[in-house]
DNA sequence: TGTACATCAGTGAACGCGCGTTCACTGATGTAC
DNA sequence: TGTACATCAGTGAACGCGCGTTCACTGATGTAC
């Protein structure tokens, strides 16, 4: 039973994430702070802990939201009706991880970045969301595998024995039970995406490849290639 | 000429750099501060502006430090006589890229990771020794390629017109200039090896593919076949 | 419907901390004659 | 070789700032009878 104070309460907490987003787009993830969100919010700062009980509180509910709405925008582009198979699907997806942390950089350093000074991260909180990108790619690629649009060329139906076995562990986790070359093709598209991104981000990239948005392209491109034997060269 | 007493000053602005390393090795990035560093050295800090201007100025010493050692370190793997061939070459470059960052994670974090707060970067100071790293693994491509060691895939002669036009404003630069399919495909190589170091770093992929080593070795090989069409596969 | 009380949301002052940087200064080191 | 002076390396005090968090409090809102 939702009384109406509790619902001001949930619209103030939100309404100091949104304050702490707007702070760190302009300062980085240096510039949270309850004293300036308070600041921000034409508050006084100890108000600020009738609602999160200290800033390590606040910073895992800001980090949370992060995975939750990286996930969402995924799964939602994956849902679209528009893509015929599940290649299609599988390079939107990827598009969309990229397309995310430009529209929201400073969400994308939080969850990716460099460790917050003094912060410490109850993990049970936040892996499980974090763990939803992940299991996307890999269930899109065991469909495309399993309808037989994605035909695996020999060196990736079968690993090195010690590769093996720690994909074998990994099924064990909940929503991991997929077949082992779709999560190792799952893990090896993040690092190359995220890479990418991470680079991109930083404006580390741009001297070396001047038109980043064509690279990208072709790059998923190549990986779908490379990972399809069906593909035509 | 050096005097005595400018060789004193050297030393001394060496052992402000080490001390704030290890600093940060402690705290982060975030604990790189003038007073900490005083403090450490037993100084006071004041005393610290005899050696740097500013903060800005140390950081700017701290960084180019790290993009010229970790550009030292791969050109030493490079020039190691035991590679009978390019690919042998190529492949102890890329993983000394990763071992650099596990061995200087901070340094790593410096100069790949977030900004820090406050911090303007002179590029003109720190944009050379940065691209040194690319450059050395573009020749090595270059040269594989040159010497028949590599034969490239056809989709990785040429690239669609967009990504052509970049590629060769890229030779405008003092030591890019190189064939355009080592220049793309130095910079793949580099998302893909610097996205799974990050990951690595921050402990992100561990949970998703345990063995990392094995992981990473498998990749690399993976990428090789994927550029050489002459590998059997 | 009115009153007494409990809870809630928010305040201002304070604690103890750390920061970069400037300033006027002192004592040691080096240099010129 | 000795003396006068300039430069250097380093100090302590201070400025003005920001931080997370605790505390005792006040006035508004909600609740029970």
């Amino acid at each position: 039973m939702r009384t109406r104070r509790e619902k001001i309460l949930d619209i103030t907490r939100e309404e100091i994430k949104i304050t702490a987003r707007s702070l760190m787009a302009e300062k980085g993830t240096a510039g949270l702070s309850i004293r300036a969100i308070a600041r921000e919010m034409k508050m006084s700062a100890p108000a600020l802990y009738h609602y999160y009980d200290s800033l390590n509180e606040l910073i895992t509910a800001l980090i949370q939201d992060a995975f939750v709405r990286l996930a969402d925008a995924q799964e939602a582009v994956a849902n679209d009706p528009q893509w015929q198979n599940e290649l299609e699907r599988l390079t939107a997806v990827a598009s969309s991880y990229r397309q995310w942390a430009l529209d929201n950089p400073i969400d994308f350093q939080l969850i990716y970045g460099n460790p917050i000074p003094n912060y410490e991260q109850p993990t049970e909180v936040t892996y499980p969301p974090a763990r939803r990108s992940f299991i996307l790619t890999a269930s899109i690629i065991a469909n495309g595998i399993e309808k037989g649009e994605i035909v695996l060329p020999e060196t990736y139906r079968n690993f090195p024995e010690k590769i093996e076995q720690s994909l074998a562990a990994l099924t064990q986790i909940e929503g991991h039970d997929l077949p082992h070359s779709a999560l190792y093709l799952a893990a090896s598209a993040w690092a190359k995406i995220h890479g990418f991104v991470m680079l991109e981000l930083f404006h580390l990239i741009q001297p070396v490849i001047g038109n980043v948005d064509e690279f990208f392209q072709y790059e998923l491109t190549q990986f779908l290639k490379n990972i399809d034997a069906s593909a035509e060269d």
